[in-house]
DNA sequence: CATATTTTGTTTGTGTACAAATAGACTGTG
DNA sequence: CACAGTCTATTTGTACACAAACAAAATATG
């Protein structure tokens, strides 16, 4: 038996990447309790747009659309944005964010960039560049 | 306003690693459709130890308790693994791949190991090695 | 114009992922 | 021995994440 044709758990990208999106969200949740990683995503692209339809905010975010809709819906039962659907193509539904939400987006923008700092605290900055870089060559 | 104060959701790690995240997962259910990275994980770690305890096969493999649980209730629920409580310890659960769970594992490992193949695959080798580096480090 | 196709959103079901509360079993220390 | 603290597993509740099936609205194409 070839230890080369062994299959190890801990080598594989899938389970590093996993554990390192585990770390990141400990550190997003030790900063941000008042939300998730997922809505604040959210919450900062439409604040960054000003307004967007469900599904485009979605695909903006990488979020597939039961996702997205279970994620608008916790954030508008948070009246941290609106919904209405849209006049001129009534499939969509207009989201928006509220005073209170953009206000939640200001407040914590600093914070989410802090989170993104500690979680690569352990990297020099010319290493974090290039994990940024490498990480979005195989998205 | 100065735009290096700004959010850009798009640069932040989390963002970035959770697409990649992504992108892994959906290489690997294409390649393997029968199980989940998850449980894939769990059943490669216990046929490589040969039995454990639930928790230890859940420090082992990331998952918390409630986790893994789930986890070990599906695979149980297809004769992967099985399980019994531990005589010399009655609030331990012994964990031992059947024969079918290691005939699963002999079956997939190298497909599971082309799944980090392909998902690296836009990288040279000496950016994989550095990837994966950078990742055990931000762990 | 008529209808085939596409787009948007909803719903249902399954599977991680984690926090918090609970219960039973073990261990250490007085 | 007693019992306080720890460890293991379970349960409950919330939140992503995705597949598949559906309905309604819009668009494309003949």
């Amino acid at each position: 038996m070839d230890k080369s044709d062994t299959y190890i758990l801990e080598r594989q990208v899938g389970f590093v990447m996993r554990r390192a999106v585990q770390r990141h969200i400990a550190i997003f949740s030790a900063l941000i309790p008042e939300m998730t990683p997922t809505q604040f995503a959210a919450l900062a692209k439409l604040c960054e747009l000003g307004q967007a339809s469900q599904n485009e905010l979605g695909r903006l975010t990488s979020m597939d659309v039961a996702t997205i809709k279970g994620v608008v819906d916790r954030l508008r039962a948070r009246e941290l944005i609106t919904s209405a659907p849209l006049e001129s193509d009534k499939r969509r539904l207009m989201l928006a964010p509220t005073r209170k939400g953009r206000a939640m987006y200001r407040k914590y923008a600093a914070q989410a960039a802090e989170v993104s700092r500690q979680t690569l605290a352990p990297l020099d900055e010319g290493e974090q560049r290039q994990l940024m870089q490498l990480l979005e060559r195989i998205i």
